[in-house]
DNA sequence: ATATTTTTTGCAACCGGTTGCAAAAAAAAT
DNA sequence: ATTTTTTTTGCAACCGGTTGCAAAAAATAT
């Protein structure tokens, strides 16, 4: 009996590493049942005795059976696979995002096949590429592609979202994010309310739609206040390095007194310029970023930045991409999760 | 003549949107030709003669038909898909790592399946799902799990390369990385070269095996400068916060001249808890940190530190992963890849 | 022109699974 | 014990490709 068990677990962790996969007919073979019992052993919800399902799963225990994803998909139409396509490598949120779709992914049994655009901007490899591996869906992560880079994965057949995009009334496709024009005029009334009279937005590129709206929204929500003076100019790109050349570039002639940044790396690049000129945050320059990427609250930045949910934008992309899987008519769907201004030390404190 | 091309083009793009998935049969239908004949026009060296490729092309153009890399998989055995798979998620380093590794991928026609381990230690998970998706390999990449994991792979029939992994005499798979130890040594002379006579060692979690090899070098360096006394640490990971608190606690007590932390973002923490405590890096405290990830050279933290050749490292990983596809029964290599301090700001300059 | 060699082509089997269908077996009803 | 209903099972076709093989066609040699 001891043996028996033995000579089993012997066998058993020999196999794996002579015989590259072990397949269904094998199993059926030493089940001494017919490959459809082995498949419906492995199927959820499919009918098989007990006693059969007993003979199958020793014999697929005994040979380290498992069934092969790829050649089921094949019938099923169904690969699990799930592409994750994004432009965004450089950004530290980035890697936060990255980590959330991952593990939201795997936690309901789909695969994340990443696809880098470095910087390509022409969807045509990734919708092939894409369509080549017959993924379930696409989760386009980028708050700097327009909306017709997700778009041309919908015109392919394949469901996707656009996370992290540009809202637009009519969509064409699903978008989850945030509003960034809200953002905008939220950071400028957090400028107007600590009574700056000259502010500034330090955008990200210029054809970024992120960066377009958040402009919008700074700008509309100063429109009223013509006391108010306010500047814009742009960094080249979302990066430490840009945003520190800008603001250095700014420093060099009369500058503003707060700056609302495009994003939170731009506002580190931004701050280490403001240190070096020896001028004191936020005495001298009041900063406020946008993300809020955990790097932002660390004691040696504690920067004031306007947070975006990336949780729930993650878990509502998942969601919304598994839901038009199921129901690919489904109607294409904006969701805009609220932002709110986290307090730290780049700004001083309201007025009054 | 004009219409016909309009003709064509509408339908072209009509067809997409309507139909899932263009098949070879379709193709060869339309084409007139064996189904076998579309497969050999879109297969790399197969014979076709000029005459039917140009009828095939233009099918297939006209459908908008692009050939099903799972389908071919399932008899070539090739899926041209690679696991990546991590438990790094948190490091802004890994964000580096996995833009090099998307990249380098790609280049060369493969596609990254990634899988985030979390905290997840047993690779019999990862094992299992990667193998249902017939990977054609896998990259570990993380330097704290044993080697056991990748072997686990390996195991399993799949080829199989450890990045950032630890160095054995006999490996059992393709390890590459650095040599922590060479780098605990290095810090160590480091540290010597400036005179400092209290030194540390700040390391990451203590089963990490990269704070295992560290601290053996750094302390075996010391080993011979009986003049020089070393306390060592742990932070319980490779974070800014734990390397914070680990700091401020050595703080309270009387602390070392110099530190050599774990890696980069540990340095980073330790860096804000000096300033908190109101001392003045490098004169008060010196840092050197391991890595060189993108932000170390950010002007506001200028870490001194050691670079770790990444690029050169995932590059290689790959290389040696390819390699392994092509010929299984390739014999496990150690490839490491030297490292170097590069001086910055949180060390002072050496003696003399 | 015919014979020989080379290239191209389609047939059919296969990769590793799933699934509709009808027959067989088991369970429930009579 | 027989009939009816339900469950389980295997057959065979299929998913979307690839590939060995032999026949057909084209190219080259005689």
């Amino acid at each position: 009996m001891f043996l028996k068990m033995l000579a089993c677990i012997t066998k058993a962790s020999n196999h794996p590493g002579k015989r590259m996969a072990v397949t269904l007919k094998e199993v059926a073979e030493r089940a001494g049942v017919s490959r459809s019992a082995v498949s419906r052993t492995f199927t959820e919800g499919a009918s098989v005795s007990a006693k059969t399902r007993a003979k199958v799963e020793k014999a697929a225990k005994a040979l380290g059976y498992s069934p092969n994803a790829i050649a089921s998909s094949l019938t099923t139409g169904r690969t699990k696979l799930i592409g994750l396509v994004s432009n965004n490598f450089h950004n530290p949120l980035f890697l936060e995002v990255v980590d959330l779709f991952t593990r939201g992914l795997q936690a309901r049994g789909l695969r994340p096949l990443l696809v880098n655009l470095s910087n390509e901007t022409d969807p045509a490899n990734s919708v092939r590429m894409l369509r080549q591996y017959s993924v379930d869906g696409v989760i386009v992560a980028s708050s700097t592609l327009p909306p017709s880079f997700a778009e041309a994965f919908r015109d392919a057949g394949v469901p996707v979202v656009h996370s992290f995009g540009r809202y637009t009334t009519s969509p064409h496709v699903h978008v989850v994010g945030i509003d960034n024009n809200a953002c905008g005029r939220m950071a400028a009334y957090a400028l107007i309310a600590r009574g700056h009279k000259r502010v500034a937005f330090l955008g990200g590129p210029e054809n970024a739609t992120s960066t377009q709206d958040r402009e919008r929204g700074f700008l509309d929500a100063l429109a009223g206040h013509p006391d108010i003076s306010v500047s814009v100019s742009y960094a080249r790109a979302y990066s430490f390095d840009a945003g520190r050349a800008e603001m250095t570039r700014l420093l060099q002639s009369s500058h503003a007194e707060a700056y609302f940044c495009g994003d939170d790396v731009l506002s580190i690049g931004a701050l280490s310029a403001i240190a070096d000129a020896g001028l004191h945050v936020p005495q001298d320059i009041g900063v406020i970023g946008l993300n809020d990427m955990a790097m932002a609250r660390w004691q040696n930045i504690n920067l004031t930045t306007i947070r975006q949910p990336i949780a729930e934008i993650i878990e509502a992309s998942i969601e919304l991409v598994v839901g038009t899987i199921d129901r690919p008519d489904r109607h294409p769907e904006t969701r805009l999760f609220p932002c709110r201004v986290i307090e730290r030390g780049t700004l001083r404190k309201p007025e009054g």
